[in-house]
DNA sequence: CTTGACTCTGCACCATGGTACGGAGTTTAG
DNA sequence: CTAAACTCCGTACCATGGTGCAGAGTCAAG
């Protein structure tokens, strides 16, 4: 007779290393189903499942899913075709890569901008100064009086 | 007499390329200096530096600055000396290095898990039940009944 | 059987960077 | 002069991923 004792909500934010408050979050947004209360008053029950569910959510979110695709990955996990899956791993690399070379191009202007300053700090630091005339006079100042 | 004709908020909003609410909670943030209204009625007045100031916020922000970063490199804009900008500027470059860092292990991992789901999909899709099993059964389930 | 620790429930709040709206007043073109 | 277009102002709301709290109930140890 291996008749399971549960977790309560306590012992299992423990286990999977969140908060009480995100599993409740977490059943507010449907990502863990939330046991019913015992017939008699008591506590809800928990289990090892739980524990694994909410590390593949702390685990998803980490490479980047955010909790409404952590939600379609786990609609499709019972299905016997991951073609739903793939599609959505793939659709992130993609997001994955293209935020990549965002911030790459990002550090290159940052690192060039770094150097100018070290160059000459005539009297206002051209990090700011360079980028405020870059781009507070790129129009013709048509403002003069009739 | 080159009495300078400002603009209203729509036609700066149009300018600068953002929007008037923006404007306006760039007022409330402290970004930008709210114009007083002139004496006797009629719309704030403003002009070609607050172009240039918005076009300045906004690439700030696509360099990865926060609008209390951009607050805090404005705010040094009119010192002689550059040094807390650049320190910004460098330390903002070394969290930019950083989450590309973490960005690349990520891509990695995605890429491993897409190849094998193209290896073999079983019954459950990889992607997921990998994860899942790997994350739900790192602790030795101990919930057995006494 | 009491005390402290834990749980339940709903609702409010946090940061971030805005967006939307209603009802007034103002300005400008025809 | 009138109507459309614009501005002013406060306030509420959006998404995201939670956090915090009050007041009630429950459980476990001593």
């Amino acid at each position: 007779m291996t008749r399971k004792i549960g977790l309560t909500i306590g012992k299992l934010a423990r286990e999977a290393g969140v908060s009480i408050e995100t599993i409740r979050y977490y059943h507010k947004r449907g990502l863990l189903i939330r046991p019913s209360k015992p017939e008699m008053g008591g506590y809800r029950s928990y289990n090892e499942g739980d524990v694994g569910r909410i590390r593949f959510i702390k685990y998803a979110q980490q490479m980047g899913f955010s909790l409404a695709e952590v939600t379609e990955l786990l609609s499709h996990a019972d299905e016997t075709n991951c073609h739903a899956t793939k599609v959505l791993a793939e659709k992130k690399l993609k997001t994955i890569e293209e935020q990549l070379v965002a911030l790459e191009k990002i550090r290159e202007t940052l690192k060039t901008l770094i150097v100018d300053c070290r160059r000459d700090c005539p009297r206002s630091c051209p990090v700011v100064l360079k980028l405020y005339s870059r781009f507070g006079h790129l129009k013709t100042p048509s403002y003069e009086a009739e």
